[in-house]
DNA sequence: CCTACCGATCGGTAGG
DNA sequence: CCTACCGATCGGTAGG
C-alpha cells in the first residue's frame, strides 16, 4: 500500500511536514533540501519556486475537502442526517491528511495574489455549502440557532483542532471522532435542555 | 481613554498587528521600524531581540486568560453555571485584544526554549481549569460526553476563532458571542435531542 | 543533481 | 534615535 513517489511528490510531502511544523516562513529551502538529502539548487529541477509547493498542497488539499463534501451531499435526507455525513467527510480528509490539512489551514495566508483570493473565496464557497444545509435544517425545525453563518463557523473551528492532535495510531478513529463531535454539536453537552436555565435564574432573584 | 503608551509600549503593540498579519517569521525588524517611522537599529535601544517582543505578547495574554478565569471561577455554582461563566471570561480576554489573541493562538510556536516549554505547561494548566470543571459537571449529571478531556478541547477550539472575525464595532457585542456560543455547545443546534437518532436508524433497518 | 554563485535581506551591534 | 555596518542566510539562477 506504500505508493512509490515521485521525486516532485517526495519533495511536497517533505515540506509539508516542515511547513507545518516549523511554519511556511521559516522553512528555507536548505532545510528543505538537507531533509531530502540533496542540495538546495536541486530542488528546482523540479518545482518553480517555493511558493508553488505551498499553493499546489493548499489548492489540492480544497479539492479534497470538495470532493468530500459532494461525496456528502450525494445522498439526499434530513438536514441533521446531511450535516453529520458533512461532518463526517471533513473528519475523514482531516485524519487522511493532517501535515497538509494543518498547512492547508494556516499557512495559506502565505499565498500572493491572486492565489490569496482564489483560495479565500474557495473557502467561502466550502463554508457555504455548510450554510445551506444550516438554513435547510432551520426550514424543517431541525435546528435552532442563534445566527445561521456563526453556527457555521463554530462547527467548522470544532472541526479544524483535529490535525493538531490527531494519530492513526492513537485510539480514536476518525469515525468516531466525527461521532462524537456530533453528538456535542448537535446535542450539546448538557443532559436535558433545561439545565442551562439556572445559569440564568438571578435574573428572577429579587 | 486612550492610554499614552510608553516607545516600548508602541513597539509591542505595532509589532503585534504585524505579527497577527504576516507572522512572526515573515515580519521583518525593518517592517517593524517602518511601521514604527524609525530605523530598524532604534528599536534595539527599547528591546533585546525580535523574540522578546513575542515572549512578552505571548506571556501577557497568558496571565490575562488566568486571570479572567480564576475570576470566573471565585463565585461558586453548579458547573454548568461555572463552564458559562469561564466561557464568557474567555471570550471577554479574546475580544478586547483580538491581536494579540491572534499572536497568543497561533505564533507561540517560533518561542525557543525554555519559553517554548514554558508556553505549553501553562496552556495546559489552563485546559486543566476547564477539564476540572468539566468533571464536575459529569459527576453532577449535568453534562454527558463522550470524552472529558476532547470535549474541552472542542469547546476552546469553538472559542478561538473569534479573535479571526470578531471587530468591535461589528454588530455582535463580546457578552452576546459568548452566550450564543455557550447556546450553541451546552444545548446543541438540534431542536429536539431525540432528533440524532434518525441518523442511526439504518442500524435497524433490515 | 551538483558546484558556484548572485543580489537582497535578515537580526543585530558599535559608536555616537 | 541615527549612521554605518557586520556576518549569516535567504530564494533562486547559470551552466554543466
Amino acid at each position: 500500500m506504500e505508493a512509490i513517489l515521485s521525486r516532485k511528490e517526495q519533495i511536497e510531502k517533505t515540506a509539508t511536514a516542515l511547513f507545518k511544523s516549523k511554519g511556511f516562513s521559516a522553512t528555507s529551502m536548505r532545510d528543505l533540501a538537507t531533509a531530502l538529502g540533496i542540495e538546495a539548487a536541486s530542488i528546482y529541477s523540479h518545482i518553480k519556486s517555493k511558493e508553488e509547493i505551498l499553493q499546489r498542497v493548499c489548492f489540492k488539499m480544497a479539492q479534497e475537502f470538495f470532493e468530500a463534501i459532494d461525496a456528502a451531499e450525494a445522498q439526499k435526507g434530513t438536514a441533521t442526517a446531511r450535516l453529520k455525513r458533512a461532518i463526517a467527510a471533513h473528519v475523514q480528509v482531516l485524519t487522511k491528511n493532517t501535515e497538509a490539512s494543518a498547512v492547508f489551514l494556516h499557512e495559506w495566508r502565505h499565498l500572493s495574489e491572486p492565489m490569496h483570493g482564489t483560495y479565500l473565496a474557495l473557502r467561502d464557497k466550502y463554508e457555504a455549502r455548510f450554510r445551506s444545509i444550516m438554513q435547510a435544517g432551520i426550514s424543517s425545525g431541525e435546528f435552532s440557532v442563534p445566527d445561521e453563518k456563526f453556527a457555521v463557523l463554530t462547527i467548522l473551528s470544532g472541526l479544524n483542532w483535529i490535525h493538531t492532535w490527531y494519530k492513526p495510531e492513537g485510539k480514536m478513529a476518525p469515525e468516531e471522532i466525527a461521532e462524537n463531535l456530533t453528538e456535542m454539536l448537535l446535542n450539546g453537552l448538557t443532559t436535558n435542555k433545561q439545565a442551562l436555565q439556572d445559569t440564568h435564574s438571578h435574573l428572577n432573584t429579587p
